[in-house]
DNA sequence: CGGACGGTTTACAGCGCTGTAAAGGACTGC
DNA sequence: GCAGTCCTTTACAGCGCTGTAAACCGTCCG
């Protein structure tokens, strides 16, 4: 069998527990201790069994993160930097795919998890803020995303309406009139995004023309693609703007402009949604929303260790976001790579 | 304090070990006895603590899964598999990263895992062959990627002399003959490939030209376009089609060509590597090896549960790939999606 | 020189669960 | 009616670690 604690002991001459001192940093040990202790540990090969100390220590080090689909561009990013802000707070991150199925998201809340994980970042496409709220459960949850809380856990978000509107007036900043939305507002995910438009637009005294938008039903960007090539269809005269739900179906979009011979952005300027690493490797380089998804881990693991620490009021934390303009929309006259990373 | 085991069993008013033969689904129990003790789990709203279960049972019931960065997209689709595979087998799954850092890399050999895990998913950027041959945990491990590894640890890999040989062939077999690279050989991750590409040139008769190869030292798009645009600055006549390393990079080449005013594939076939989902999204929709990630993640998962068993010759197992030709080496003309998914 | 004190080490229980082995009951066949 | 058998339930130790409290030990001070 693999060394224990006992054996590091036994070999060493000392007590368990001072070799549990040992390791975990213990001030009081005396420096001879010490080297004895370290040098037993690794004669034996000694590793410290992590489900025991959990167990003992009634932590488990480690937090969840569940998402719907791994090989999301944006939910990716997000992992990458929950897994960099969880390594900072000394966790582990255990993650988890629901795919948008309710039974798992629910299974999310029902407490699968077992106190093995101190926390859960969880980003549902599903439930809702009463079975949040009727979740017996006490591991800290922290919610992701925009479907809205009503203050039953953390939650962290963009200012969603905000954004779209920024990104709806830069296109009416330069001069278009004809914005069409690809992406809602079907489906929640686009509510918040769909408000900003039209705020934007009313802004100016523009109205939303019911021929403009075209929902998605997921966010690839075939569905981008297929819906720029039906309003194209429909349309006498095309818009001279798009604005789309994300960047992925931007993509899918610029393809059909392309396709039917209209120039990005000379013709018809384009803005995405997330800031997708692709978004400085396309023709043309796509202006975007870039939310600080760097902030949003920060603030979701923070919220965690706050729980933790026996924090109980649920809050609503916002993080930023930017414009990123790029050619999409700017051109390509000395724009090459405008406002890019 | 939350219900425990006992807990549960007081109240159904039977012993510790029946609840738990219920939880676990143990066959010997009676009916009337499994509905008390699940009514009492309800009534106590009881959650195992799998901490405690994975000390009593010596098993963790979770693997790690550690791979250089999760938003480069073939690791992230790579995870999502692994997820899946994993969740098949009863496993739930521990990402970390290491973003090439050879300590992390190290410490992942170390037993930083402390038997938290069953087993260990590694796709290693810099520990070699002896570092992995030295390790003295014991915990069951395969590696991905294509670093060598002699046969010290089980290893799932694409043939990838192979894939870049029918990359570059397929080239060829559309008349090109100035068939450039971009991505390699420096750094092992592309000495397969580039060793395909030779195969395929010689093969035909045709001899390497030094001048038509550029390396880069990133997957980044910014990268591609950069060696592109440096290529043809060289260049008097420039080539007639480029294969690259991976897709990411194609994006950035195809960028180049498109400013440089070369039209793909009329001018300019470009191939890429990895079949990122943005592969159908761009324009023009790239051509690309797609690696079976599904199995890979397959034969991952698999080779941890025969190691578990007791296996214990490491393997090299290969699995397959295909390549998916779409318009930026076949052209539009009836093609718009022609081999796509 | 005795007691108080602070630094250092130890003993031991217990975290919550499962494996083992054995006890308890019901049923079978002779 | 009794032993043998099978199904069901139980008792208990122990997985490997840490927290608590107490023991130990040398030093300092009055």
């Amino acid at each position: 069998m693999r060394p224990r604690l006992q054996d590091v002991a036994d070999r060493a001459g000392v007590s368990m527990k001072t070799v549990s001192n040992v390791i975990n940093g213990y001030v009081h040990v005396s420096e001879a201790m010490r080297a004895k202790v370290l040098a037993a540990i690794d004669e034996v090969g000694y590793e410290p069994n992590l489900s025991a100390r959990n167990l003992a220590r009634g932590r488990a080090g480690m937090i969840a993160l569940v998402v719907p689909q791994l090989d999301m561009p944006y939910f990716a990013s997000l992992s990458m930097h929950v897994l960099e802000a969880a390594e900072k707070q000394g966790w582990v991150v255990l993650i988890q795919q629901t795919r948008g199925d309710a039974e798992k998201e629910r299974a999310v809340l029902a407490g699968r998890f077992g106190q093995r994980v101190d926390g859960i970042v969880f980003s549902p496409l599903r439930v809702g803020t009463d079975e949040i709220r009727q979740r017996r459960d006490r591991t800290p949850l922290v919610l992701l995303g925009e479907r809205p809380v009503d203050g039953v856990a953390d939650h962290v978000v963009i200012d969603n309406v905000a954004a779209a509107d920024l990104a709806v007036s830069h296109l009416l900043d330069l001069g278009r009139r004809r914005v069409a939305m690809i992406g809602g507002p079907v489906g929640s995910t686009g509510t918040h995004r769909s408000e900003g438009y039209a705020a934007a637009l009313t802004r100016r005294g523009i109205a939303v023309d019911p021929d403009l938008v075209v929902p998605v039903h997921s966010n690839r960007g075939e569905e981008g693609e297929a819906a720029m090539d039906a309003m194209l269809a429909r349309l006498d005269t095309p818009p001279d703007a798009v604005f789309c739900m994300t960047d992925w179906v931007a993509l899918g979009v610029i393809r059909s402009l392309h396709l039917h011979g209209l120039r990005v952005p000379d013709d018809v300027a384009v803005v995405g949604f997330d800031d997708i690493p692709y978004s400085t490797a396309s023709t043309p380089t796509l202006t975007s929303i870039s939310p600080d998804r760097a902030a949003v881990a920060r603030e979701a693991v923070a919220s965690l260790a706050a729980q933790q620490k026996g924090e109980h009021e649920p809050r609503e934390i916002e993080v930023g976001f930017e414009l990123v303009v790029r050619e999409s929309t700017a051109g390509g006259a000395g724009l090459r790579r405008p406002a890019g990373r």
